[in-house]
DNA sequence: CTGAAAGCGCTTACAG
DNA sequence: CTGAAAGCGCTTACAG
């Protein structure tokens, strides 16, 4: 009766209800687990919550989730991939009911895959950010590459040299953005090498001690591309400081499209990806899965320019 | 023999661990659940995702309570008091285990008071934030109004006003640390009220408003104090485009002291409080709940200033 | 339309 | 030290 309450009579209905309410009767959800043979929690994976881009996507994760009736559990990957095959183990998690893997962090080493596919084997998963070369699982992404590739170019209208901020070996995300970069780079008959700076990690800080370090050995590019936008305002930061002025001298852009980009000074041009859009097509190919019926292999989602005061073309033609 | 495995013998041990690896066996956490009466997750209700001191808070508390073998459960309470009376009935939650709830919204108010109160008869509890009179449960919290005070009391040595940026009905934090900054503004004999600025909301954007608002309105202050980083920010970002100087014409002191403050330009000063300092307490007073142990009631951890380039003594003398 | 019974996969107390 | 049995609180198939 509770989970069919149109079977019975609406006398007894009415009078169960009553007595639910006054007794503060409420239904123990982990012997529902065990009798249905699944929970009603859905693991999301997500590679940091220090990254503002991640809290983005969670929270519409959230969202799509949620207006499903199933709640959220949250991990924090912190870029570890030990961390994600912990989280992948059966026994580490409820019931098998459904997770969201999202990070840029190589997935397709050996190991790795290995882990996310014998969780697929035990239950429906989508993930977000890059496609696995045979992967049995939905996946959503975005046009990486493709955006790379025009907001190099783009910034080349206005500068002779682009920098690369962001070779990071183990990311996916970065070699995508890096092989857009370098398409771009290479059509205009540039040095492809001579402009590609590697990162320590993907903070603020990093960006400011890559800048740092460049300008120490002379060489200060006309522009910077950022693989993400902490990178993009650590970065500027190194500039201002050295008595830089963005974009007249460098002109600078990030990836994410993050909240605080309006607010800093001068405001930071980034290029854009909807995190709403991600997380309601994920999930609908997670549901699909529970449904038990057919979903899209790969989702390829568009990026968008969003140009501020810190590249040149901030008016757009 | 899973949960006390030292009282089998060794042979029996290692033949049953072989099987269970062999198969692929896991302890199904919800029938573990259903026998022992509870699982193992802690519920975090935090009052918002968007603001970076909660994801550092968060962070934090992750980091305690899966050192005890738990895990997580992360709630977005994105400052509704309806989100949190939901969360906190039963039956949206999964065995009783025990609860976080980190929220500056006021909670003292009877329908939200109840919720706790009823929360609390089930379930071990423990609230960062703020102590509410009456609560039966352990409180962690901040010296708001001592340090509001202080750092008005500070900025007042080098400026002949301080405007309060954030006064918001229904905020308990925002509520203590006006009553500091009015303690010291009254101490030097300064109007109470003129300078006390309300603020819609508690992002980037609302800062950036309330500040245009008053520089149109001809009322420029000789230093802001923001309740929080973000508000911080987006003031700066309305000083600057009108074209004054920080500090020089308004100095500018946050609190939460988030990560982007030394990236940003100027660097934001900010009053600081430790987010690890607060999890670690508050998760004790969890465990002592869970082993029946006595907790301490209130506890209260200190803050420090922290002077970056947006306050005129960023070299303390 | 209603009520009683079986069983999900564990943990624990108990008998051997 | 080992094995068999009871029972946690639900859901669902079935008998009345």
């Amino acid at each position: 009766m509770l989970n069919q309450p149109q079977v019975v009579s609406a006398k007894t209905r009415e009078r169960v209800q009553a007595a639910m309410k006054e007794l503060n009767f409420h239904l123990n959800p982990a012997a529902s687990a065990l009798r249905r043979g699944h929970g009603n929690v859905i693991t999301v994976l997500a590679a940091s919550l220090a990254q503002p881009w991640y809290t983005k996507l969670m929270r519409a994760l959230k969202v799509e989730i949620e207006a499903r009736g199933f709640t959220v559990m949250l991990v924090d990957l912190q870029h570890d991939p030990e961390v994600l095959r912990q989280a992948l183990l059966p026994n580490s998690q409820h019931l098998p009911t459904g997770m969201v893997l999202a990070t840029g962090d190589l997935l397709a080493d050996t190991e790795t895959f290995e882990a996310i596919r014998a969780a697929h084997a035990t239950r429906p998963m989508v993930v977000i950010g890059q496609h696995v070369p045979d992967a049995e699982w939905p996946t959503v992404q975005f046009t990486d590459e493709e955006w790379a590739y025009r907001a190099t170019r783009e910034m080349l209208q206005h500068a002779d040299s682009v920098a690369f901020l962001g070779q990071l070996e183990g990311s996916y995300l970065a070699t995508e953005r890096l092989a857009g970069y370098l398409r771009a780079v290479r059509e205009v008959g540039l040095d492809e090498e001579r402009w590609v700076w590697p990162i320590a990690t993907r903070g603020y800080e990093a960006g400011l001690e890559a800048v740092h370090r460049r300008i120490d050995a002379g060489e200060i590019p006309g522009a910077i591309l950022a693989i993400n936008d902490e990178l993009a305002l650590g970065g500027s930061r190194a500039l201002l400081t050295r008595g830089l002025r963005i974009p007249e001298d460098v002109a600078v852009m990030g990836f994410g499209n993050t909240d605080f980009l309006d607010y800093v000074t001068p405001t930071l041009s980034s290029v854009d990806g909807s995190a709403t859009e991600a997380a309601r097509v994920a999930i609908d190919a997670l549901w699909a899965q529970f449904e038990e019926q057919p979903f899209p292999e790969l989702t390829v989602l568009e990026r968008t320019l969003v140009h501020r005061e810190s590249t040149r073309n901030s008016e757009p033609a």
